[in-house]
DNA sequence: TAATTTCGTTGACCAAAGTCAATAAATGAT
DNA sequence: ATCATTTATTGACTTTGGTCAACGAAATTA
């Protein structure tokens, strides 16, 4: 929880009294591995800190899994569209490694928001993180080939690689995972 | 003007004062066809309500420019990220029709956060709002054929495609020119 | 440990988008 | 209105990624 703390602190300086209120409303949760967190048709009503374990973010066309994000720890887990809309998900997410996470429900966050100004800017920050992230990645997928989105993603981010199973990472970088195979073997 | 406070009041009710507070910063520029917003290299340090005329947000890679956006009247214009990190653009922000532009800079912009809550919670929800929009493209990109790509925004946008020469569609696409070309004309 | 399923690789072939070039149509400039 | 430039289309060919199938390796389970 100290992880979380820590977290915001690189955001928004919080004083006790505003974290104290913010930890009150935590509740820790454990999840095992292939569980769901959130299934299809669900509205996303919580915002999550991973603090253990890994999840897929994904969602399934005409039959075929499409994994739009993984989680680890340090990493906030929800379907924000859904808990920014309000409406129901047409994502899962499930968990691949054993889970520890904080939630903190939409309520709460919203009553957080009312009574600390600093919470509320907090909400800012995050989500102006949070669109920094998908932006460069529609960039990725704009301007870049799967080989080059591929190898981006093993100088960023290579304990991903190891953590997750081939498959998986090929349809994050949407593709087929023969293309993946092929694409390692070359050169 | 009166445009954009009827945008802020679908997302939250401002105050005469607070909405004063905000006109004052204001400040309305034109732009003629052809011109720039916001050359590669310069950090981006304002958002801008567009109240007529179009641009294009792109950039290059390798020789090619790669578009991104287009905004339209009634958008906000900025290179978000640009604006958020302080970093500098690599993106390029052009006039495709006579422009009216009302600039806020971003200290204004942050001063108005301290100053009004309101306004703080503007800057969150519009955050939120763009957060949402630019998952959804990635959603597209991730999950739909350039094919399809194109005929969600037929559905969803005409207007687009009659003021947009098909040449700048079809990088916004992900596509060479030829082959929206071929994609027009099957069936 | 053995049996079974899942995962990763490889090959042959297919489909879709890219490339290059020619031409036609539309747009802009004089 | 004419000329020049830009934009859109089409054709032939190439490249890249997808499909389907086979096989072996790895991981899971009994």
């Amino acid at each position: 929880m100290q992880q979380l703390r820590s977290y915001f602190s690189k955001l928004i300086k919080l004083t006790d009294q505003e974290w104290a209120d913010y930890a009150d409303c935590l509740v820790k949760e454990r999840f095992p591995k292939k569980s769901f967190l959130l299934e299809e048709g669900g509205s996303c009503d919580f915002i999550a800190f991973v603090t253990e374990g890994i999840f897929r973010f994904y969602h399934e066309v005409e039959g075929e899994e499409k994994i739009t994000a993984f989680f680890f720890s340090g990493d906030f887990v929800t379907n924000y569209r859904s808990f920014l809309t309000g409406g129901p998900s047409e994502h899962y997410i499930q968990v691949l490694q054993d889970a520890t996470i904080y939630k903190i429900s939409k309520k709460d966050l919203h009553d957080l928001y009312d009574k600390h100004r600093s919470i509320e800017r907090l909400g800012r920050l995050i989500a102006e993180n949070l669109y920094l992230m998908v932006a460069k990645r529609l960039d990725a997928f704009h301007s870049s080939s799967p080989e080059e989105r591929y190898y981006e993603l093993v100088n960023r981010n290579s304990k991903l690689l190891q953590e997750i199973p081939q498959y998986m990472i090929a349809s994050y970088l949407g593709i087929k995972p023969e293309t993946l195979s092929r694409i390692r073997a070359r050169k």
